[in-house]
DNA sequence: TTGTAAGCGTTATCAT
DNA sequence: ATGATAACGCTTACAA
């Protein structure tokens, strides 16, 4: 199977160029005979042939192909981030190769240069830490577009969600109802996202009349579900009690603080009031009042997809989107 | 940035074999001397030099690429499928290229097409028909490696879990505590691992002196949430009532049934029993004695790799393998 | 110790 | 209408 073109022509006689002529459909342009055409496409329709894209790559000095690395897919942000991501880009003809850093900063600079190496058109980057976004726009030499968080602060491109609003929407929300103070569990402070979605509550909190040093803030160091263990275990160390509204600063962190409910308790109290960033239907599963902010991955990708796009053809653009969040609330009915 | 080989001895005034040789390492055995080498490292240092692997691969017809070919990323068992393959790939010195379905067949050739045009080493694959499974054997001239599911039954190579016995367990193991029936609801019954999950659960039913055609399985076309619900809502609308204890074929199904309660009663009732098929920690949201059987997607990837690179290394195996489960049970304190 | 040259399968340009 | 050929950057065998 699988000729090559070169085979297909020694074959049949003809030469190369004929036959890539009608292989690339521009047999009428160049008004090969109908017999010769014939010929070739039923010698195909027998024996197939697939293009070396390869060799095509190697020519053209480009792949058709972009990249995306992320932290990880258990995140299910993540998961649906990439599955959006990779729909966006075949929508505009380009594969996507999709790599997971494990949050190893080192791992994911060999990431990037791996891409490099098979010359991708361009890389998508969930950066891990300030350092390897800098040292990406500094020795990168393909476009990048960065998603999820920019530590940079500089002229480098990027699409992220509207963190703030997000933070101050939610807790807003939250408030209308409760009316108490609210604790925040928080991944990874030193994340941007993280950082502003902090920034959003507190604001929201002030404005609802709560004093600035009543609103307690939990920190962690990543954004796992050991994390969110860990955050529930010290709030009971220090406060001898189960907070009764508190917002988890993502979804991996929500698994962790419910369950160590789950083992401290034998059960999640259904009286507890939640937020979370990020949704997922599973949420769902909780008996409890519970707001999630929702990210609209679908237009983060197709943002992204556009900008890289637009790199790729040489305009120097240099592109910051953020994206607008939905809450999504679900209530006890009384 | 990024100087290509030819670029660096024509600035140093070497040969391209030169460079080329302590390039890869193989200036030793050459014995090039210290001083040549250290001015194609020094340059190397300033300017960089990363391999063009797209030429290397036209030359070497190989690309130490695998494709990796899932229905979605949204059903979190695939999702973590994914990143244990990209993480046992990579282990292995292979990339990983992930593409979805989103459960088309036609997509889904095209898919395997394109992999072939970009030259992978090697595909594996989670079919979505016996017909597109079929297909890629007869007409694909990479190795292949199907994952998840085997319609084909004939000789080809998989790697899946043991569904059988996943669904006996998890069914005797719900049993011994309930000792009622158990309703099944089966996502999608043309899919082997569902096929077998059910024959398992009858088997168990049947063994603890339940009558085969009090065995309910109700059934659905797809594996997506959506179908879920509709089966909650058919239950509900011949029984006039929700069943105490059910099993439901996989994740999505279990979120579609959990939503569907959700919005029918506006809550879910912590008596019911409920068996998932794959874990997750989300799980942990619901009050309710849970069983779920968690698939070994570790185990899954790393004998799928290694079948793999039998299958590239010439070794003609056609190796077939189930992977066991592990069940992880939730029980409310009493 | 270093250099030369063929070839991988395309594309693109120029001839016939 | 069809054919010949250079070039993309790499590997590898062989020559000097």
């Amino acid at each position: 199977m699988a000729k090559t073109v070169e085979q297909i022509s020694s074959a049949l006689n003809l030469s190369i160029t004929t036959v890539r002529l009608v292989l690339n459909g521009q047999a009428e342009r160049y008004r090969i005979s109908q017999k010769t055409q014939k010929k070739i496409q039923d010698y195909v329709n027998k024996y197939g042939y697939t293009i070396n894209h390869i060799a095509r790559s190697l020519k053209l000095n480009k792949t058709e192909t972009l990249g995306l690395i992320v932290p990880n897919l258990s995140n299910p942000f993540f998961s649906s981030l990439a599955e959006s991501m990779e729909l966006s880009c075949r929508s505009k003809g380009y594969r996507l190769m999709i790599c997971c850093t494990h949050n190893d900063p080192e791992h994911e600079k060999k990431l990037l240069a791996s891409l490099e190496e098979r010359n991708v058109d361009g890389i998508f980057v969930v950066p891990v830490t300030e350092e390897t976004q800098m040292y990406h726009i500094k020795t990168s030499n393909k476009p990048i577009v960065f998603l999820d968080r920019d530590f940079a602060q500089n002229d480098s491109s990027w699409v992220v969600s509207d963190n703030f609003e997000s933070g101050y929407a939610l807790t807003s929300s939250m408030f209308k109802l409760i009316q108490k103070p609210i604790v925040f569990f928080a991944g990874a402070p030193i994340l941007p996202p993280v950082k502003e979605r902090i920034a959003g509550f507190i604001s929201a909190m002030v404005e609802n009349g709560i004093d600035k040093k009543d609103c307690e803030v939990f920190y962690s160091q990543t954004d796992l579900v050991n994390d969110g263990e860990l955050l529930m275990k010290e709030y009971i160390e220090t406060h001898n009690d189960i907070p009764q509204n508190f917002i988890a600063s993502s979804l991996p962190i929500l698994e962790g603080i419910i369950s160590f409910l789950r083992q401290h308790l034998g059960y999640i109290p259904d009286s507890l009031n939640i937020g979370a960033f990020d949704e997922h239907i599973m949420l769902n599963f909780l008996a409890n009042n519970i707001w999630s902010m929702k990210q609209n991955d679908k237009d983060i990708a197709e943002n992204a997809i556009a900008i890289m796009n637009n790199k790729i053809l040489g305009e120097k653009s240099s592109d910051q989107i953020k994206i607008k969040t939905e809450i999504i609330s679900r209530l006890k009915k009384k």
